[in-house]
DNA sequence: CGCCTTCGTTGCGCGGCACGACATACTGGG
DNA sequence: CCCAGTATGTCGTGCCGCGCAACGAAGGCG
């Protein structure tokens, strides 16, 4: 009942050309692909196609020789000129990347910062960066759209971040602000949603349709979920919040001051703890803790575990994914012992909706939240055109 | 002029006329509003109308103008005659009934069953009921399809039953059986999940596009969501179990052998037995649990209440809903004391996520399921123009 | 080297929709 | 009671997007 559409002229070729352009920035196919894909005639892959090379979208390459039988089809993809820049402010640094169509990273710019950047000082670091990529851009490229992905609570239609905990923000207008200072439009939402959209497109999720990504940060856990084929948004773009599902009564407080739930159960800070580490990097920690054999560090992975199938099975129970995806130290923590966390997860969820959930670790690593960012510019640029 | 090559709609068509049927089948409108609502020609929807008036789906009513300045639009409303059957197999009785588009409830006979029924038997006796009503009806309805509410894990695609715990049904194709014996095409799905879409279209759901309907029965709590104005199927459409969720570690188990699970908390047995009563109606269970002062009766409530707001604040984390609706034991409940409700939630829930949150209950009654049901022959039929 | 298969290309026809012109029905004021 | 104003239904026209069929191109295979 999704219904009070404006109509735009020509709704149904402006249809098939988003769908056109979202297959191959997704992964390149020939025209053939596109025909069985989508359905449609040949002949009008064919005038499809040509409006998206003529705008500047896509390009055809004639390097086939897939030693199938037949006249050779062309393999579609991307053009490598339209790019998204993305924003990722986090406590000690605010990194700028630029992404393709077709999800390559082109580059990816780390800027440290002293201290807890304050939203005025985020914007001005991300315009002077946004500024002095652009210019290195101009010619090869045509930026098309700027996103964030912030680590807190962001509303959805205009990028206003409600909480960042983490980052000590509150009620900002980060996305307004953020496209007055660049001159570009700006879209922004939860990093852990964004996330979930990259590994859903380019990393452990592909290929599913019903998506549950969780992510575990230096600060906290956060999730984004997709279901039947689409990111799950909620009435104000929030969905996802599975840090503060409450997995037992009782025990400690999380960062919104709430008890017993997975991130005051499950946190990095308590797996560094029982390894005798003031602090590691993310690939340090994983390596040590899959080293260490203490009985200490394997009690706090259990009961760690044994808290996030708690959540984990609460979400299958809701939400019927097919696959589960763990990043951050939660993927460390699948490393360790996955088979106990599919164990638990299926102990506790019901047996047909258990019955098919793969569980795995992410795949994108450091690229993730800017590949996840880009995705906001970019399937803005697919569904308006 | 007969046309002698049978029309294929074209896709665009298609989507045209299903639009305009799923809009006046949640309520009728006038011409007027149908241009407004879809962004289409006055002259478009004209023929659009005239197409479904002709295949004898909806009508046109020169209804009085309402004061209105100007040309009076004529009200489209669905036709009377299509019908969908349903049926609701429980533990005393086996219900079927006959739906109208627009969700009217044209009869509704209840076969009591002497002992709980076996598959054969549920489908025997509703193939009985179903030929005797069809009788009936015929000449004045067109049976569209069978719709089947079942109290169990009801794989989406095929209707076939995986976990009816209360009926002692497990892996049977129920669906497909109720196809064989009444000839008509049947879909079925869990009770909970399409009493969440009846509230959603007809009841106190109405005009929210992310939507909770939580379902407290004799035998255990289901529930069903509505997202991004769609209802929420997952992998295998049993999205929405959230009676299996975790609320506590440890306590007694629920009807799946699992611990502190909202229903092994929350269940109408408990309160009948603060009660002191062997059994009771809905109607009068309410009545007497509005009516009673006994300490015992308060902090039983209570107790349920705040195992409940548990579970809900999970699912306001996870999903981000603008409402949620509470039926069965449920209702009573939130008729006792929905302060306590509102409030709990709101302390387990994030402050961005519970903002705008209504809590109610549901508003359907009795007809709930039989409405429920009927929406999965319905929207196929819609679907299907 | 010729046949087969698959795919791109072109011209044609159809169906759906928007648009403009005209007809119609109701409100409200004189 | 009539007339202006307004909103809407109806009809004819034209555009656009897509499917279809015929033809040509490019590679595999014997």
């Amino acid at each position: 009942m999704a219904d009070p559409i404006p109509r735009r002229p020509d709704a149904s070729r402006q249809r098939n050309l988003s769908r056109i352009l979202r297959r191959i920035h997704v992964a390149p196919a020939t025209r053939s692909d596109l025909t069985r894909l989508t359905g449609l005639n040949r002949s009008t892959i064919g005038t499809l196609v040509a409006d998206l090379t003529e705008r500047g979208l896509a390009i055809e390459d004639d390097a086939s020789s897939a030693g199938q039988i037949g006249r050779p089809s062309p393999l579609v993809r991307p053009s490598d000129r339209p790019v998204a820049m993305t924003v990722n402010p986090e406590i000690d640094a605010i990194t700028v990347g630029v992404v393709q169509l077709g999800g390559r990273v082109l580059r990816k710019d780390r800027i440290e910062v002293s201290h807890r950047p304050s939203v005025a000082e985020a914007v001005a670091v991300t315009a002077e960066a946004v500024a002095r990529i652009s210019a290195d851009l101009a010619g090869d490229h045509d930026v098309v759209g700027l996103g964030a992905a912030v680590p807190g609570i962001v509303r959805m239609p205009d990028g206003f971040v409600r909480i960042a905990p983490h980052l000590g923000w509150r009620d900002v207008a980060f996305g307004e602000q953020l496209q007055a200072a660049t001159g570009l439009p700006v879209q922004a939402a939860n990093d852990a949603i964004l996330g979930a959209q990259a590994e859903w497109i380019f990393g452990a999720g592909r290929g599913s349709d019903d998506l549950l990504y969780v992510n575990g940060g230096a600060s906290g856990i956060g999730g984004g979920i997709v279901s039947g084929g689409a990111p799950l948004r909620g009435a104000s773009g929030h969905a996802g919040e599975i840090g503060h599902v409450t997995v037992r009564r009782g025990g400690s407080l999380d960062s919104a001051g709430q008890q017993g739930t997975l991130e005051s159960e499950v946190h990095r800070a308590g797996l560094l703890r029982a390894l005798g580490l003031p602090t590691a990097s993310p690939d340090e920690f994983e390596r040590i803790l899959l080293a260490s054999k203490a009985g200490a560090v394997t009690s706090e992975v259990h009961r760690q575990i044994d808290s996030l199938v708690v959540a984990l099975a609460t979400a299958v129970n809701l939400l019927n994914p097919s696959r589960i995806v763990l990043g951050g130290f939660l993927g460390s923590l699948a490393a360790v012992d996955l088979r106990r966390i599919r164990d638990g997860v299926a102990a506790h969820s019901l047996d047909p909706l258990w019955d098919g959930v793969d569980i795995r670790r992410s795949q994108l690593g450091s690229d993730l939240l800017t590949i996840g960012a880009a995705q906001l510019p970019i399937e803005a640029l697919i569904a308006g055109l």
